[in-house]
RNA sequence: GGCGGGUUGCCCGAGCGGCCAAUGGGAGGGGACUGUAAAUCCCCCGGCUCUGCCUUCGAAGGUUCAAAUCCUUCACCCGCCA
């Protein structure tokens, strides 16, 4: 068991770094306990967290007891790994909003029913705010070396750039406390996180064997590029996160289906929990007919469903299906247009009221940024109403515009897509 | 502490009294081609009540008919010396 989990981590490439891999099989050939960090820096995960905790599943499904961890209490420090400057403190009433918010995330990630090896969750400010400074400085910072610290990549980059305080610099002394309280409290022998946190990582295992003398190991998962070396899971708006206020299930859809070809097989291999075998026949599809993008929409269809719900996702593939459908938008019945429009960004006019201009609704849906914007997306022919070109600029719809009465469909580009409903 | 260099639009980076909303590159956007893909080619890329007007060049003052460009003060960064 232990080995075909580790097997199947390595052939979808999750394995940056690792303890010793025999010593490690060794212990994965029981159910363990092992844990993952999250810290609330923001009120939702992205794609990027979403990795690490796929891969904590993974363990899940393996037989292992998957423990998630909040960081209440880190969240307020702030990590300096991988980040050129200092951060900002938030605020511990918005940290304590997004660490419930975070939360409610995992909970549809990591199984929290399954009798035998039940997630569970906990928050690292319930063990961390009772301690007091000299209990901190005496029994935890007294085992950790300066000299050691300074040299953590993490530190260093900051020493020979911007700097660092104090709180920052303590950042590693928490998270190495975390593991040492999990490996207490529930035998906990394994910490994964992101490469960035091999450090931090590292720390909390230095300390449990000095603390405890015991052993315990550590697993990083590389950071994700796409295969063109950008950086992965951003969007011209942004991240792609996972709460729906956010990046709606619409376009959450439809990033899994634009993907690019070319990083589908790494795509499928790192987000998808289909089997190897499943895989490599989608990957196979890729090759023999791109066009179709089977595997694009298996993958779309599945994480979807994951963070959004089997219903939504179903409903999301619909309307999309429906807007880019090769017939008329106005074919559509009025039930599956309703549905399609629910999921696109919208905007309503109360009926009686003038129509806006052609380039007043564009930027009112917001698929532009500004009028400025509309006019030029106009001019330059990517504006469309009701999926038809429509390069006037002093252009007003009128009713004749309305599909079944009620609603515009408003596109910029190809697949910018927003809604304009008629109300009474 | 002393001397010198820097802070420009999303990012990098020119400009160094009027011709500057500001050269160039990247990112981003639109079009064509396609498959709601990639590559490629063309175009665009501060805002608005858009032949004009308004706000931008670290911050605040000042000189001038006119400043991103000159002067003063402040903040931050980077070198060299102590």
């Amino acid at each position: 068991m232990s080995k075909a989990l580790l097997e199947d981590l390595e052939w979808r490439g999750l394995i940056a770094q690792s303890t010793d891999r025999k010593e490690l099989e060794t212990a994965l050939a029981k159910p363990i306990s092992l844990y993952l960090g999250v810290d609330p820096t923001a009120p939702s995960m992205h794609l990027g967290n979403l990795v690490v905790f796929l891969v904590l599943r993974r363990f899940q499904l393996a037989g292992h007891r998957p423990i998630a961890l909040v960081g209440g209490a880190t969240g307020l420090v702030g990590d300096p790994s991988g980040k050129n400057d200092e951060r900002t403190l938030n605020e511990e009433k918005l940290v304590a909003d997004w660490v419930s918010k975070i939360r409610k995330q995992v909970e549809k990630i990591l199984d929290f029913k399954d009798k035998g090896v039940s997630a569970k969750l906990v928050n690292n400010l319930d063990w961390t705010k009772s301690v007091s400074a000299l209990e901190l400085l005496r029994d935890i910072g007294k085992h950790f070396s300066v000299n050691q610290m300074l040299a953590k990549d993490s530190v260093a980059t900051r020493l020979s750039s911007t700097g660092i305080s104090y709180t920052e610099f303590s950042y590693q002394v928490l998270q190495a406390y975390d593991y040492l309280e999990l490996y207490r409290r529930d035998q906990c022998k394994l910490q994964i996180g992101g490469s960035d946190q091999w450090g931090n990582i590292v720390a909390g295992l230095d300390l449990i064997r000095k603390v405890e003398g015991g052993s315990a190991h550590a697993l990083t998962v590389p950071l994700l590029a796409k295969s063109d070396g950008s950086k992965f899971g951003k969007t011209a708006s942004g991240a792609i996160w996972l709460d729906e206020n956010m990046t709606s299930a619409y376009e959450f859809f439809q990033f899994w289906l634009n993907s690019d070809d070319a990083d589908l097989p790494k795509l499928l291999k790192v987000f998808s929990m289909k089997d190897r075998a499943e895989i490599e026949r989608l990957i196979e599809t890729v090759k023999v007919n791109p066009g179709a993008r089977e595997a694009h929409r298996e993958l779309a269809r599945e994480m979807t469903a994951l963070i959004h719900g089997q219903q939504v996702a179903k409903s999301v593939e619909e309307a999309a299906k429906a807007l880019f459908g090769q017939g008329e938008i106005g074919d559509l019945d009025l039930k599956t247009l309703d549905s399609a429009l629910s999921q696109l960004p919208k905007t309503t006019i109360k009926k009686g009221d003038p129509y806006p201009s052609w380039v007043d609704l564009l930027a009112a849906t917001g698929v532009v940024d500004s009028k400025s914007a509309a006019r030029r997306i106009v001019k330059e022919g990517g504006g469309y109403l009701n999926n038809k070109k429509v390069e006037s600029e002093d252009f007003t719809p009128s009713k004749n515009d309305l599909l079944h009465g009620k609603y515009l469909l408003l596109r910029k580009g190809k697949r910018d897509l927003a809604a304009v409903e008629v109300i009474s």
